[in-house]
DNA sequence: AGCACGCCGACT
DNA sequence: GTCGGCGTGCTC
């Protein structure tokens, strides 16, 4: 028998199968992961098999080299994983063992973790009378007859601490015999138990157009804030696993909290396994053997769980769709949609994605009617959703208000507080200036290393980049004219901690965003904090803005709604709806109705209007005849090319350069008559043309839906491969923003 | 990635 | 004449 195997080494030049003579009487199976001797010195390699066939595909004359072990009793990669792993390598044109390595923990390559076992003692003969001279020996023997059970070390420990030695000795003398188990090592959770809720009209016609969907298709779960998405996604994975099926949920890392998998566990208790990025090396390990030995069917976790090894895998959801976190940022540059999608049609399972604010691309596969769109249009009992208010505040600068906060908005908080209810202030900047320039000549202060200007933070009385994290005391006077009129401008999180004490003296806030969100768990500390009751104001940028249900909320202001409105970016539009959306549903979660407040200067922008009476689908045919009108996706496809070199000039001429030959690879690729589907070529210097001391220039081509796309990435990724020695090239197919 | 093979400069 | 520089090419 033989095998082609890959090794576990990510270059290019060895990304391939290799054959190997499998010896007699050592069981090797596809997905196995195999030690096998490689190069001229015969190192020993791991690797993975990814086929077993009877006779050598090699022509005469090649002398193989046997497999040397299996370094699990059990395979570690499903044939399904491979055939996966195989298309990533064409469609993100990355290497086979970068693909496979997303499918495996990666404590299991270097074999350095191991099962975990747990010794547990036993009396060798209860009837025994057993008589000692040390104390220490007896207690445990009388320990372990009253409990009558076998016990592990630990708990005896517990009891008797200092039993070790004395467990040794009895051990030895064979009073006592001992066994061991292996033990999974679990993340922790909370695991409350839960009333089953009734379900609502309309979630009960949403299971059933679930049932409906046929197998490897896609449903558009468009469920309003509060509409109980979440409970729809509890009964399906039910009906899944009642057809001895497994499912995978998918959830956004930042909102994968132990509340969240506490309320999966609640339904499905240790059927589930997690996967994020904070588990221990052991959990992280022994949730994946639980995955793959078929004791949890159930996985929830963030983007890579999507490569879980679940078998018979019958669901997929995807809560959160429009989350840009399911997209990786490092190579393989996946999508977990994408896979999600290969992986139900593959298993025909069903894939179920979930937002109160779909995609622009989802809606519109939804409308098309490639996916099912499904819709909860109402908050569950009864709730109404939270009645917005737009305040202008160009009117509100006009009658004298030259505050950071609307008469509107100071009123409501005033009611807000007097109730004893919670409030919420969102705003998508931190520090507590955004800019700071003197009035006498104009300087704005920048980063020396970047094309950014500088946010002031008060706390620390320094000026800070927030891009490179260069940080400079503040001037006292303008490093440019000398004159002592320095000032800041634009607002942040902190000022607005600030006026809100100047307003509201001795309320208690707490502050969330980058800067107080520091060590890992603060941000739970935060949260939980708040829930609680222990600040009445909770001041924050996005990370806010998504999940976790605060019942004494009723109060959201939204304190410049318009911020990330006028961003260089075609999405901008989509990303302001989808954020204030969101943050306007953190509002009257329970039985008090919530209100929201949206500060702006453009209040007659269709984003604003459509996000006051929570339109999605208005907002959507707003956003989708903008697309068309400029034809930006889904009704093409963006490419990016970023340079990035210490000299500016050198860099310009270079990005020139590579801006002609790419074009004229690319409409090489595309043939006579895909001439007309390269849309644009831009090159120019970046939105910030300098980061960290280096120099950024990109090309941007505009590619419309055409037959020879997969020709036309080809010839990006060939130009990427033939440049990519010369400077620093970075290439990004739908790149997630454009600065 | 690692390692051997191979073809040109300054050394005992 | 030889030791060693790291460019080029191969790994079942």
């Amino acid at each position: 028998m033989f095998a082609k195997v890959i090794v576990d080494i990510a270059h290019a030049a060895v990304d391939r199968a290799f054959t190997y003579r499998i010896p007699d009487g050592l069981d090797v199976r596809l997905g196995h992961h195999v030690l096998v001797p490689f190069g001229q010195g015969d190192h020993v390699k791991e690797g993975f098999v990814l086929s077993v066939m009877e006779e050598s595909d090699l022509e005469g004359g090649v002398v193989l080299k046997d497999v040397l072990s299996c370094m699990e009793p059990y395979t570690v990669l499903l044939p399904e994983q491979i055939e996966l792993a195989q298309w990533m390598k064409e469609a993100y044109h990355c290497l086979l063992v970068d693909a496979l390595r997303l499918m495996i923990p990666a404590q299991l390559r270097g074999g350095r973790i191991h099962e975990k076992k747990e010794r547990i003692v036993y009396l060798a003969d209860p009837s025994d009378e057993f008589v000692s001279r040390s104390h220490i020996q007896t207690d445990v023997v009388e320990l372990l007859k009253k409990t009558g059970q076998p016990m592990s070390i630990q708990d005896i420990k517990a009891f008797l601490p200092g039993a070790a030695p004395a467990i040794a000795a009895l051990l030895k003398k064979r009073v006592l015999s001992e066994s061991s188990f292996t033990v999974f090592r679990r993340p922790e959770y909370s695991s409350r138990t839960e009333q089953i809720p009734e379900l609502t009209q309309e979630q009960a016609t949403a299971l059933q157009e679930m049932e409906a969907l046929s197998p490897g298709q896609t449903a558009l779960l468009y469920g309003v804030t509060g509409s109980g998405k979440t409970e729809v996604y509890l009964r399906c994975i039910e009906t899944c696993l009642e057809q001895g099926k497994g499912a995978i949920v998918l959830v956004p890392e930042i909102a994968l909290t132990p509340q969240t998998v506490g309320r999966f566990a609640a339904r499905f208790g240790d059927r589930i396994a997690v996967l994020h990025s904070r588990l221990s090396a052991g959990e992280r390990f022994d949730e994946w053997r639980r995955i793959r030995l078929g004791r949890a069917p159930i996985v929830i976790g963030a983007r890579s769980a999507v490569f879980a090894p679940v078998e018979n895998l019958g669901l997929i959801i995807i809560d959160e769709e429009h989350e840009n976190s399911y997209q990786s940022e490092i190579t393989p540059r996946y999508h977990a949609l994408d896979i999600a999608r290969r992986r139900v049609k593959r298993n025909n399972g069903k894939l179920l994605l979930g937002s109160a604010t779909p995609s622009l691309l989802s809606y519109y596969r939804a409308l098309n009617g490639s996916y099912r769109l499904i819709e909860l249009p109402h908050r569950v009992a009864g709730r109404p959703m939270p009645v917005v208010s737009i305040a202008d505040m160009r009117a509100e600068f006009l009658n004298g208000n030259n505050g950071i906060f609307s008469s509107l908005l100071l009123s409501k908080l005033g009611d807000c507080l007097k109730q004893g209810h919670q409030a919420m202030l969102f705003l998508n900047r931190r520090g507590y200036s955004t800019f700071v320039s003197c009035r006498a000549c104009g300087y704005v202060m920048t980063c020396d290393n970047c094309d950014i200007s500088m946010t002031y933070h008060k706390a620390q009385n320094a000026v800070r980049c927030h891009y490179c994290g260069a940080k400079k005391p503040l001037p006292k006077v303008c490093p440019n004219c000398g004159k002592p009129f320095i000032k800041y401008f634009g607002i942040g999180t902190e000022q607005v901690e600030e006026q809100i004490q100047k307003w509201f003296p001795g309320t208690k806030t707490a502050r969330m965003d980058a800067d107080t969100v520091s060590h890992r768990d603060a941000y739970e500390q935060i949260l939980s904090s708040f829930g609680r009751g222990e600040a009445q104001i909770l001041i924050g940028t996005q990370m806010i803005a998504k999940g976790h249900d605060f019942p004494n909320v009723t109060l959201v202001g939204v304190v410049a709604a318009d911020t990330t409105l006028s961003f260089p970016d075609f999405r901008s539009a989509e990303r302001t709806f989808q954020l204030l959306t969101q943050v306007s549903g953190r509002a009257g979660r329970d039985k008090d109705p919530g209100q929201v407040v949206m500060q702006t200067y453009v209040p007659d922008h269709p984003v604003l209007r459509f996000a006051r009476v929570q339109d999605y689908p208005g907002f959507y045919q707003y956003e989708i005849a903008q697309r068309k009108k400029c034809l930006y996706p889904p009704f093409s496809l963006f490419i990016r090319l970023l340079l990035s070199a210490e000299n500016e000039d050198a860099l310009i001429e270079r990005g020139k350069e590579y801006a002609k030959a790419l074009e004229a690879d690319l409409r090489k690729a595309l043939g006579e008559e895909g001439q007309g589907d390269l849309l644009l070529l831009l090159a120019a210097p970046a939105p910030i043309a300098r980061i960290a001391g280096q120099s950024r220039y990109q090309i941007l081509v505009k590619l419309l839906r055409t037959k020879r796309l997969s020709q036309a990435l080809h010839a990006v990724y060939d130009f990427e491969t033939a440049h990519r020695e010369d400077g620093f090239l970075k290439i990004e197919i739908n790149p997630q923003d454009m600065f």
